[in-house]
DNA sequence: CATGAATGAGCATTCATTCAT
DNA sequence: GATGAATGAATGCTCATTCAT
């Protein structure tokens, strides 16, 4: 029951390009107003596209989110390995993966926010490709308090992986309050 | 003057016990489904009434979020402060918040995560009834252990402030851990 | 999202009197344009209500279709079984069933070409209602042609159920004929 | 000068190959989805096409729902002339065209389905090159009938083309019941 | 010839909220 | 105090069709 479709072409992408754009608009809405507050038309219309547009490259409102949250974590997550893998001495690399984290937060709040309110929630999100990133971390934070022991340069008095669970605890806690806007 | 049709008796309740109905009904249906996903409509027809019924006691959907929550809060710090007039020593204190804050996690999952999700990371949260809720709380676990320093009994080498963070952190931490089905 | 609605209350009708409404303008629409062609927003239109109202009485947009139907249906059959009932003799029996049929199919080609297009050739017809309604009336042929081969009325050289199919096929040809502009 | 870049080969065929190739499989799709549930692109991926192509050689795909029940019609009534045109005798003559009429429905049910539902009832049916040959065919019928007549091989007391119209009509019974999955 | 990016209108369905009775 | 009919805006998603390359 269509007809006559197909007006302004409008400029022109190459497919990468406009999956980032896409992307950068969506991660931008998302975060201003939630993830059921976000209409899909604004997210074209910020990139100057229709709604079919976006439509053509995400097969959903919700993948749509859940890619932009995996570029946010593998972009996060990437930094930590590779800066972490010129460092010597348990303290100095767990300093340094609580201060990249802590920057991330400080730069992406309300990216934080997001990824707290709509996903690590959700039923989704265990087993998902957020999950594991996430689990990578955490796995990175465990190795760095393991080697400090071994070498004895950590000492701890409870299990090693509540040791991680407070340091990540405290971090998320800190994530919280800032998002919160103390 | 006297043929009152009164057809649907609807049953007539008290104020009192008609508010304590919705509250139960919207607490497990926001519970349930998250605060977008629960239509009005559904709470309403979970204690037999209709709509407009609930416009009568709440302002707004919202409203009736909050004071879900508040009511919740009001019972679970009540019962903390409550609990902690009775025991000596530090450790004791802590363990004791430690321990009644867990349990209500482990009792009341799903309105942990609506607290996380639906309203701790808004814009209306900050100065709101149930902040000051939870700050209340917060000052607790300080003061227990201010005490606990004053007293000798407790040593730390970081700032009261950051040790209450970590403590409240951590507990968090596994709140969201448990939450998310792990 | 959802804020500040519900302004004109519009004529205010009894349950009873709306879902007749709707399902008069239903039948129009869904046979002036298919059921595909339909707007559930035309039909509620037509009755100076919104879209949302529809919503109210039916479950979804296929629901009214096939609701529609069955009135036809329920309205159609009863008429030929009341008729029949005050009738001697089976070729003046058999005369009246394939002259109710006709009249029916000229009165309402439009709904016989709904049920063909957009039921009958269904997966769901099969077992539904409409069906049930549907072998009703092919019953009803054949225990007239029946009791007409037993009262010696009638004879065949053709088994009585490959009988009752041409009569009921001859009709259906006719009514395809019909609808199709001849 | 040169250097035509030629990426994608996209086998480039013979007009008449790529005309076949998109008719079975819009034949196929709208069989199993019929019209309205078919999009223009499943069509075009089925053959390792683009949409656009399918444009390049259909006006519609309305268009080119018509070419593929006309190429199924041209086929089909071929046959019935074709193997016609050795049989005496009205009877056999008449068995024959009825047989092969059943034949093609058991053979294409969901062609025929989509005759029906899509194309018959609709406006632009009358007058259609697909009215043209199904005339055809019913002329076909009646100039057997009329032969046997004449040779006074058969006797009817109904007119003619009554008789036509049953003989048709019961095997329209058929196909739809056929159809419908009895 | 073939591509495939882009269009843009269309549509079913949901739901917070109001208000006459 | 309670009803429940009505609102009407909002939104995710689909798809026939075009056209620059």
């Amino acid at each position: 029951m269509n007809s006559a479709p197909a007006r302004r072409p409008a400029t022109r992408l190459a497919r990468e390009q406009r999956v980032g754009d896409i992307l950068v608009a969506a991660r931008d809405v998302f975060c201003e107003k939630g993830y059921e507050g976000t209409a899909v038309s604004e997210i074209a219309a910020r990139i100057g596209v229709v709604e079919g547009t976006v439509y053509k490259y995400f097969e959903s409102k919700r993948d749509l989110l859940l890619k932009v949250l995996e570029n946010w974590y593998e972009e996060m997550f990437g930094d930590y390995a590779r800066d972490l893998s010129g460092i010597q001495g348990a303290r100095a690399r767990l300093r340094l993966l609580v201060w990249r984290h802590l920057r991330s937060i400080r730069d992406y709040p309300l990216l934080c926010r997001l990824m707290f309110r709509e996903v690590r929630s959700e039923h989704d999100y265990v087993g998902s490709e957020l999950h594991e990133l996430n689990k990578r971390y955490t796995r990175l934070l465990l190795d760095v308090l393991e080697d400090g022991v071994k070498s004895g340069e950590l000492r701890h008095d409870v299990p090693l992986h509540l040791l991680r669970d407070m340091v990540y605890g405290s971090i998320e806690h800190y994530t919280w309050n800032f998002i919160c806007g103390r």
